[in-house]
DNA sequence: CGAGCTTTAATTTGTAATACATAACTGACT
DNA sequence: AGTCAGTTATGTATTACAAATTAAAGCTCG
């Protein structure tokens, strides 16, 4: 459930594997990498497949090739931070409380911006999108389909912000977070108890009015958070 | 100054060539790419280094390749948009005023947060970073000194939240809308102009008053806004 | 004769292997 | 100390073949 990652070619696979080495920190910045002709012997793949896969990786600005040098793993500031695949690296390495806090702060500081624009400016079909979302919560009988039906809400609120910007951030925070929602809920027990939440944030949305959009989301995201506090906590 | 986007490598450049031509819509998404043999012969470089653009290109989600069918342009929903080249190619081609409030509008939601969790969690050696940063603003007696001193001030506040997917988001932004920013404050005459806003926000961070410190940035960058809306207008 | 299934062929990307070019560091030689 | 060649890594080019997928050809059966 939490990445269904599936690479069909040799190259990206090995980005994955020397993604995830580098972004768990079994290789440290700084570090040299061996020399490609040895490194694609010793993971039984062509000289040509490596080096594709190291331009992805120096796309992702996670390491750094120069003439003789050598290919070094680059400082942790010059990693894209908010590459998926990054992001995704380091969610299975440090699933510390610590980094999924800073997760939670991203989503609290921009959910409720977003929700305040969407009001504003959301079109009648943008709307149309974020109420179907909300009669499939309504409606949904499981966890599965409850989740699947509050991602599609929060979605459709980020779209309607006509900001790509936003909603790509969105997406991505949301895709590292994923796992745990489904978590939350769970322990929260009843999972549909934020449906109330996510009806005011409709109505403001649907009468635009934008400052109740924005504190009405923020309690809702406020409330989230402390469940997935409690249960990062246990974990 | 926009951009010192330098590339020693061959297919670096290929990525820069072909990226500006999606990006800006000269190769429409849901196109085809004329295959690698031809495109390759058609660039004067060997099909090593364009597949090495290609996965580059893959990466940043602007196309897709399969076998037989070949490589064709994805829809814009699936670029990252927020990778800083995407960015940049965004900027080269769609300077529209529609496309610069985007970012500014970012930035509104980002840095009044960030000044927030700045004032509740900075150390010492990052508000000693801040002022710093203050005091070269202060000091800047032409346009270029205080520009980088600014730049330089907003960044050690990013980095004071200690969450350094803001930082990152902030720098992606930053760079971005760079260019605008000298504008933006030669067209106000007087660049320092808005030097009491930066003092009042750092006042704030070093009392550890966060409520002050968002409501100061906030000001501060809806001033910056309305001076960088007047200007992309006359352009 | 035609519909539907199977097989075959063609095309494009994927992978490998080889060779040489180029940049940058090393050390020796002047 | 400075220059120059040699060493060693990545960078680029070329060739060859593998794999996948589409499309067409052919074939069977109603």
């Amino acid at each position: 459930m939490v990445k269904p990652v599936i690479v069909r070619n040799l190259h990206g696979q090995v980005v994955q594997e020397l993604g995830r080495l580098i972004v768990g920190g079994e290789i440290a910045p700084g570090a040299n990498l061996p020399r490609e002709e040895l490194l694609a012997e010793r993971m039984k793949v062509s000289r040509t497949a490596l080096r594709e896969a190291m331009k992805v990786l120096s796309a992702k600005g996670l390491i750094e090739s120069r003439q003789k040098t050598g290919t070094r793993v680059r400082d942790i500031i010059h990693w894209n931070q908010l590459d998926a695949d990054v992001l995704a690296w380091r969610c299975a390495s440090m699933p510390t409380e610590d980094f999924v806090e800073k997760l939670v702060e991203m989503r609290e500081v921009i959910e409720p911006a977003a929700a305040a624009a969407a009001a504003r400016r959301r079109d009648a079909g943008q709307l149309a999108r974020i109420e179907t979302a909300y009669a499939a919560m309504a409606a949904a009988t499981d966890l599965e389909a409850w989740s699947t039906a509050d991602l599609a809400f929060h979605e459709a609120v980020l779209r309607a912000t006509n900001n790509e910007l936003m909603t790509s951030l969105f997406s991505v925070i949301e895709t590292a977070l994923g796992g745990y929602f489904q978590l939350s809920a769970s322990i929260a027990g009843n999972f549909s108890y934020s449906l109330p939440h996510h009806k005011k944030v409709l109505d403001a949305i649907r009468r635009r009015q934008p400052e109740v959009a924005r504190q009405t989301m923020q309690k809702m995201i406020a409330d989230s958070r402390s469940n997935i506090r409690r249960n990062t906590r246990k974990a």
